[in-house]
DNA sequence: CTACTATTGCAAAATATTTGCAATAGCGGT
DNA sequence: ACCGCTATTGCAAATATTTTGCAATAGTAG
C-alpha cells in the first residue's frame, strides 16, 4: 500500500528517475529527522558524495518530494507534505532548538489573505522564532 | 522629528557606527524599493564595493535596521519594521511579481501559536506563493 | 583644523555550489 | 540470470559566493 517509501518509489518511477542507494538513504535521513536539515548538515549524514547530495536535493525538489524551508540563517530541506503533514517550525533564539507547529486556522487565514490580495494560493512558508521555556528560566 | 532617515542616523549613532555615503545609499535603495532585494540585486544598485554591501547588510542587520526575508530561492533584505510597517509578501509563481500582505489577524494568530508551543515569540517570517490575476487569465 | 578610529576598497583566502565526463549501476526486456 | 540502455554517481575542476587582512580614507567629536 501507501507507505511513504512506496509513494516515493512510485514517484521516482513516474518521473523516469531511478531509485539509487543514495536517494534511498537521503530519503530515509529526511524521513527520520524531526526537523529540516541544511545541505551542510545533510552531507555528512547521507552516505554519498556531496555533489550527489546537491544534485539529489535539487532533483527531488523539482519533482516535489523535497521542500525548501527557511530555517534560521540557512535554507533547509525536508520531505514535502506528500510524506509529512503540512506544518511549520519555531526555533529558539537561545538554544536554536526547533519545534513543529501545526495550526489549521493559521493555514486557512494565510490562504484567505492570499485570495484577498488577488492570488490563487499555491503555497507558503512560515518560520517562527521565540525563546523556549528552558532558555527563559536560564536567562 | 522622526523621519525614517533621522531614525536611521540616530540608530547608527547610538551604536557607535558612522553615517557613510555607502550606508546612506544602501538605506535609501532599500527605503525606495517596493520589495526586498537580494545581495546580488543590491550590489549593482548600491554604489559601493560589493564587500561593503556584504558588510553593511550584516552590520545593519545586527543593529536591527535591516531584516532578512526568504523570498523565493534566495534570502533577500528589506528595512525592518522600525522603518516599514510589518508586512509579508506574496510572489506570483507565473510572473514572480511581488505584492505586500498586511493582515493583523494573521499576526495575532502566529504569535498565539508560538505561545501555545511554549515559546515567547520574538518574530516570524511568512512568505506566500500564488498565481496572480494576470497570470490566471493568460494561462 | 586635528586626532582618533570606524569604514572602505582591494587583493586574496576561504566556502559553497555547479559542471563535464568517464565509470558505474538501476532497470526493463529477454 | 544476463544484456543493453541510459540515469546517476564520483571525481576533478570550474564558478560563484562570502569572508578576511590590511593599508588608505573619511566621519566625527572636540
Amino acid at each position: 500500500m501507501g507507505s511513504a517509501f512506496t509513494i516515493f518509489k512510485r514517484h521516482l518511477h513516474s518521473n523516469n528517475m531511478r531509485m539509487t542507494h543514495q536517494r534511498d538513504h537521503l530519503f530515509h535521513v529526511l524521513l527520520k529527522s524531526s526537523h529540516p536539515l541544511s545541505i551542510e548538515q545533510l552531507i555528512p549524514l547521507v552516505d554519498s558524495h556531496f555533489v550527489s547530495v546537491y544534485r539529489n536535493v535539487q532533483e527531488l525538489r523539482k519533482v516535489g518530494v523535497i521542500k525548501q524551508v527557511p530555517l534560521g540563517l540557512k535554507y533547509s530541506y525536508e520531505l514535502s507534505d506528500m510524506f509529512k503533514p503540512h506544518h511549520h517550525h519555531i526555533s529558539c533564539d537561545g538554544c536554536s532548538a526547533v519545534s513543529g507547529i501545526d495550526d489549521e486556522e493559521i493555514e486557512r487565514l494565510i490562504d484567505s489573505a492570499a485570495v484577498r490580495a488577488g492570488y490563487r494560493p499555491t503555497g507558503h512558508s512560515l518560520e517562527m522564532r521565540g525563546i523556549c521555556r528552558n532558555c527563559r528560566v536560564t536567562d
